[in-house]
DNA sequence: TTGAAAGCGCTAACAC
DNA sequence: GTGTTAGCGCTTTCAA
């Protein structure tokens, strides 16, 4: 900036003045540095101006997620993306790698980087360590999980009702012997969708043996491990509720690999790519990732708009699609 | 800082010497800083770290895809993050929203952030008004596909070869009538595919009407609703080569909807998750997104260290994956 | 309408 | 070992 000044044969300060088009320059000047800095290629020094500038926003947020190769995962991200673009704000992406003690040195990381806000998937059981972080003025948001531990802007799936009337669906069927396979217990997602399974089955009176429980399933092979277990049992389930898209897509697997796909019916949460060319289709409970990215990252910037504004949670509605997996009645 | 240095007790010099952990510091100013600055919850400021530091790196890169809810860039993206963040450094993430002229919008962004490096994956059809960017310092690394009108670091799959491989399978197979459906051609990528195409088809002396060959395709549904008409035409194809994951998707929908999916043969490039649950399970020239992510980053990395270094085009084999739908042979 | 001086939060270079 | 001074590239404040 300094080049282009005395290429220009201005000060400092006008320079600054053009190249943030503040008004009160004459015009001939504004000719003179817009030349001079076209020349030098310059390319003004956002984390400079930031750091001087008031507030002390940086135009930056950050978002920690699970992993981003997880497509719904990545829809948040590109949700996030397309409101802050919008608004010239640059969008840090980070994954977790299974590995939620990551979770509090990223946040820190991007702390220290001075992102103006924050969006967060909770991973790690607790996030009280956020406390600090937010009085000393980091914005937070939460997407997918509400926090625990403190409070905040969250923008989470209505996952158990959405649930319980899923498996509401298989019991009217005429369903009972009807097992749940989902993911890491400790988050509150797979709690949520836990409870609303109960929901169902408790106001059905329909009893659920511990066997027809799993939980804590991480990955589409575990899922297709233990599925085919619960499978070849003396007595397997007529049904399955597959509570995430990775479980789902590992029962895909183990039924086929069975041949048991027309036998045995199955619903999962969360919508997958082809879900609706394989033969049954998967009925899902579909949510809508980028939506929900979307939101959060709205709620985020209603924030850094008003810090005083009260904490909101949205819940955004899920939909039930069927395709033909989820309304296979059972065997007579 | 400066109040952590109050508290403590010390000059702003000891407590920055704290933080960053350099020697020749006695053991106790070391405690009375530590304490001070977790009495006050303080965090360095990074960015302002970075402005006064040697070499004015921020720790920063940026990464310009097309869109990160594709699988494949979501995979390139996680690739890049799992390098960056074992050095310290954060990632921007940006998607173009198919709209090209956000290219150099969004480069320009990141430029004004002073990342250190930016990878590309080029969606304009020109990358020459990177010249003046990396001539002023930014340094690049291009991935998927080879910038024009620039050179710089690449990473990228064998498109070509891969492609003349696949279809040469398809021709000893017997197949004569093939089409080849791509995405949009201005891309090298798309053209390289084409090209292999063209090898495969030539060398075996094989005439490729023009109604065969559908390029442009942009999205699921134009992929499904061309290879519909294709299928459907007079003098329909025995195989399809399917040059990209989206039109993949679209020719499984279509092949499927018309009751086809076992008497034309169709190969596609890019795997997608459930190619080999369906029935016959699909056939792919399966690339490494992950790994090219970690390579291209790896690329630029290296670049940032030694500036003079050649640059290196890095061509990351693919395989070709059997799984039944290219294997069928035409009808007789 | 323009510019000079001060300073954002931090570190490099050099004292002490 | 510890502190002082200057300054990264920019914007703010205030004076001309």
């Amino acid at each position: 900036m300094r080049e282009v000044a005395a290429l220009a044969g201005v000060s400092l300060k006008t320079v600054s003045r053009v190249v943030n088009r503040e008004p009160g320059v004459s015009a001939e000047l504004v000719i003179r540095v817009e030349r001079a800095a076209a020349q030098l290629d310059f390319r003004p020094n956002l984390t400079a101006a930031n750091l001087r500038r008031s507030g002390q926003r940086t135009a930056t947020i950050g978002l920690v997620l699970e992993d981003v190769s997880n497509p719904f995962f990545a829809s948040i991200l590109r949700g996030v993306e397309e409101v802050a673009v919008q608004r010239g704000v640059a969008v840090f992406a980070a994954s977790l790698d299974e590995d939620q003690s990551q979770e509090q040195q990223i946040v820190e990381a991007f702390s220290s980087r001075r992102v103006d806000g924050l969006i967060l998937a909770p991973t790690a059981l607790e996030q009280g360590y956020l406390a600090n972080e937010m009085r000393s003025g980091l914005v937070m948001a939460f997407v997918d999980r509400a926090p625990r531990g403190v409070a905040g802007d969250v923008v989470v799936t209505d996952n158990r009702s959405a649930t319980q009337n899923a498996v509401q669906q298989l019991i009217a069927l005429g369903h009972r012997r009807i097992a749940f396979v989902g993911g890491v217990s400790a988050l509150p997602t797979a709690e949520d969708r836990y409870d609303g399974f109960l929901d169902a089955m408790m106001a059905a009176q329909v009893k659920v043996p511990a066997d027809y429980v799993v939980r804590d399933i991480r990955t589409v092979d575990q899922a297709e491990i233990s599925i085919t277990g619960l499978l070849q049992g003396a007595q397997p389930p007529t049904a399955l509720f597959t509570a995430q898209n990775l479980i789902s897509m590992g029962a895909v697997r183990a039924l086929r690999a069975l041949g048991l796909e027309k036998e045995v019916a199955q619903i999962g949460f969360d919508d997958f790519e082809l879900a609706d060319v394989l033969n049954p289709g998967v009925s899902v409970v579909a949510q809508d990732p980028r939506r929900i990215g979307r939101l959060a990252a709205e709620a985020l910037f209603a924030r850094l708009a008003d810090a005083a504004r009260p904490a909101t949670t949205t819940v955004v509605p899920s939909e039930l699609i069927t395709r033909g997996s989820g309304e296979i009645p059972p065997p007579l």
